[in-house]
DNA sequence: TATTGTTATACTCTATAACTATA
DNA sequence: TATAGTTATAGAGTATAACAATA
């Protein structure tokens, strides 16, 4: 092992506390857990979809829901919720959002009197094409350090533990 | 292809209209993308922890900045924020509510008048201890689809998104 | 001048209870 | 009696701005 420098004031910056031991951190533990590093990567992701979708004035549920229909017209609420893990409740707010910007329409439902069919407008459609292509660019910048076929053992891997 | 019954109010139980229509559903985009399948598995899984953990009374952030000090007792608040992406005022109601519990202490730093170390005390490192356990175990539950060989090719995927 | 920790606050997301109208 | 949709509301979780003490 070489010798080291003598950490004295005269060498090192005088580095705060904070300076960059964050490296030196043992977070073997953590790190070591499937829930942990999903989670890291769900939220990195996300921050990279919130940047660039702000064009599309998109949140991600939002643009969940909104590709959903794209290829699901007529859905009714209760399949979106049940579909999305979403809460009815929550999804009253946002669907009435997006019909008040004229992407979406809240037809009867032919046969059962309680329920509304879904349906996205043309703008509707319109902006649920542009934008997968975003996401679809996206995700692919979000994740670059993964190679195509690893992009693809990472989503098996992950419905895995899911589905 | 065999002839289908009619599906006549004789035949079948009239479904309500979300019967099980849900599994026919197109998802495939949606279900083609990284982020995603992250967040449903992240969420899948924080749910086991959530029911589990209830029993050692630590939500997700709480067990991660016990689990975080238990292996660098002394880190600041501020090395906590960097390493766990929280923000600092975030961190303050969480680390007086683990000092309540007799689970840490926040110790004046030795070299930085402005910083405190933290530290846990004998119980709070018990039951770090004891939570880590709890927390393997329910992670393989979590994850029981899991071969021991994917879930490390997995881990190792997500890290390198957001590493 | 920059950083640590803190307060106060706002905003978003998610969850629960209860109601209506239809089945 | 059960389900679809809704309302109102509560609770987490997360974010920003501004401040005091210290570097």
């Amino acid at each position: 092992m070489p010798p080291r420098l003598r950490p004295t004031k005269a060498h090192v910056a005088r580095p705060t506390i904070a300076a960059d031991l964050t490296e030196e951190i043992d977070v073997s533990f953590l790190r070591s857990q499937v829930g942990y590093n999903a989670r890291r990567a769900a939220l990195h992701i996300i921050g990279v979809f919130m940047g660039r979708m702000q064009e599309y004035e998109l949140k991600v549920v939002e643009f969940s829901v909104l590709s959903l229909l794209a290829h699901n017209p007529g859905l009714t609420s209760r399949h979106v919720c049940a579909t999305l893990s979403i809460m009815p409740p929550n999804l009253v707010g946002l669907v009435a959002s997006l019909e008040k910007r004229g992407l979406l329409e809240r037809r009867p439902h032919p046969s059962d009197g309680r329920a509304m069919g879904l349906h996205l407008t043309p703008a509707g459609l319109a902006l649920a094409q542009e934008s997968e292509q975003a996401v679809a660019q996206l995700e692919i910048d979000a994740t670059a350090k993964l190679s195509a076929s690893e992009r693809k053992t990472l989503i098996r891997l992950l419905q895995k533990v899911y589905d």
